[in-house]
DNA sequence: AATGAATGAGAGTTCATTCAT
DNA sequence: GATGAATGAACTCTCATTCAT
């Protein structure tokens, strides 16, 4: 009863909790973050904090593994079906690039990749969680497209990597050092189009 | 008399101290370098770090024009150029990614991206300076070629970025987040002929 | 009735609660024993244990006690009797010694005297149940033994003093001070001997 | 010239600090004493205590040393000499034994004892620089005196720790536990005396 | 009677920065 | 121009204690 009871409680809070770790790590990442302004946000006190979570790391690992079974769950939510081949890669693309070069994302990405030195386990983890999962996807449905003839390609992996390479090509490292803002729907649309293009001029089987 | 002397005396020092605070911003990032522990690797004190610098963030930003600098110097080297279209774009490809995938550049990332929310002039200033003057130098390549009728290029800096993007496919995020490490030289020359297959089929002349 | 079957449990659990911040005090002192690890060695909660006990101090207070009965008892124990005075004094100080220099005494004395200056009542309450009591108890020894003509004393608390202060003379503050390890089966031997020596030579009837 | 300048005045608040710790470290121990409240007292910030000393276990280190030398040399400052062995070792004994009973005294060896079980290089320094030392020096006295006649000694360090244990009889252990105050003078002499007259039983030339 | 979440004060420690010398 | 002692704010973390359930 009891167990019944206050665990969801417990659990709650703790979500609560990272909710607004979440927030502050993210806005300022691991070092500038502390301790004190998170309770601050959470209008509760640091005691509390630490009963939940015994250290600032191993706050910090919630939330790097929360962001990382969101990123997956998201990623895996993109179907790459229906409506023709290209056009599957067409709407697959367009949504993963929204995702991927949003603000949001993008300060994910900053935060994790700035204590991928210190704590190689966090980055790998996050590249398994993200882009190596979004990468499988496409490799999979190539794979697919490839036995039904749509494309000839050797390498799947391979393949994969570089269509999504090319949907990035102008945005990566142009997000992640924040020279351009949030491309707008024309943008993204752009990108993917001359990405589908270079990609079926490289790979499409020809007439 | 005096101003002869003593300004190259002072620039050496100041050169002298940027060089330990480099190393330490490279190896900690902004927020887990201190100034004291710059000064002791310095072996001088705090006070002479605050006479050259008159705040942490200073030096920080004098760190960021000193790489901007060295990178753009670096970049400008690679010569596009000799032994044909293809074989000057796979040189520079080879090149590119060499420098670009290595540990020391992706500390520099790491760090400029670190912040780049915070002060997003410090990710401009190094975006200008490293992968847009690649990028620009490679469209001002393929221009040249594009005229000399080996490549039909629409957009050139558009199919610059994509050049780039396919040579870096694979290692991008696996670098930055650290799940890879420095690839070897026959992963790069991997690399970059997979990418040059894609890109001469996506925009080479048609026989 | 149910006074009769809940207060058995409640002395039950309190004695479970002092067995347990016993051994950490004993362990740690009093500042450094904290009563979350109390708590966690109990296996309870920290609620249970401010139900017991209204304080910190109050539970050390409980603590000391303890102690001070069981020291009193043990003191107590030992029989100043049979085979003779000098045999019967010999048997008792070898069983004072082993008691008072082991690692165990030790650690409580340790605990006591870092609080005496603080709360002197409790120093004076071990020092009654402990010290004193040994002293005392061996001084109606004298006293029956000078009556019967085996010693010549003046005052016998003093002498009984001198007495004890002889057998631990090697030992009181080195063990004290962690300095000594706990004396083995012929080192207290050899001490009771040359204390005995040295108190019959001061105190023994001559012939 | 700066180095003569500076280095005396960076001792001297080294010195300042030192007394200052030293007083709460005496009133309250190791455990009890704050980084905080030593600052306070010492009007600094504790930073500044952080520029001398780099953990308040270094502080603490530090203090003990400081006492263990004071000790030393007190100790030796105790001569035993003139008028006589019996009145020589008479003076000795009353020197000692108001230095050892007094309350600065008592402090000094609670707040060492406190701490001999977690850091025993600490209690054995206090130690070998206190009691032990005593004991020598009474030890060597002895072995003179035995060889004028005075004694007939086989062991004299057993001897020397006799001695004193005796002269400590009654104090030892009350001072300790705080159960008795400071010993005047009278109390002081009559320990002595009653320490001397057994000593001289047990050990003094026979005439 | 038992729990354990919540608390806020305060612990030891580090920091960027200043300034008299 | 160089020094390094001094600072006080902020850091992460622990504590004894309370109280609604």
């Amino acid at each position: 009863m009891q167990e019944l009871k206050s665990r969801p409680d417990k659990d709650a809070r703790r979500e609560a909790i990272l909710d607004v770790a979440s927030r502050i790590f993210l806005e300022e990442g691991f070092d500038a973050a502390s301790m004190s302004a998170i309770a601050a946000k959470l209008g509760g006190s640091k005691g509390t904090l630490y009963n939940y979570f015994k250290s600032k790391e191993e706050l910090f690992e919630a939330f790097v593994d929360r962001h990382c079974a969101i990123h997956a769950r998201l990623i895996d939510s993109f179907e790459v079906d229906g409506g023709g081949y290209r056009e599957a890669l067409r709407r697959w693309a367009k949504q993963y690039l929204r995702i991927v070069t949003s603000d949001s994302t993008m300060r994910n990405y900053r935060v994790i990749m700035a204590v991928s030195e210190r704590w190689p386990d966090i980055g790998r983890a996050f590249y398994e969680n993200g882009p190596l999962r979004g990468a499988r996807n496409v490799a999979n449905f190539l794979a697919k497209a490839a036995q039904a003839g749509e494309f000839v390609i050797d390498d799947t992996l391979r393949a994969a990597h570089q269509f999504i390479a090319l949907c990035q090509s102008r945005y990566q490292k142009a997000r992640f050092l924040n020279y351009l803002p949030e491309p707008d729907e024309a943008e993204i649309e752009a990108e993917v189009e001359a990405a589908i293009a270079a990609f079926y001029a490289a790979y499409g089987q020809r007439g």
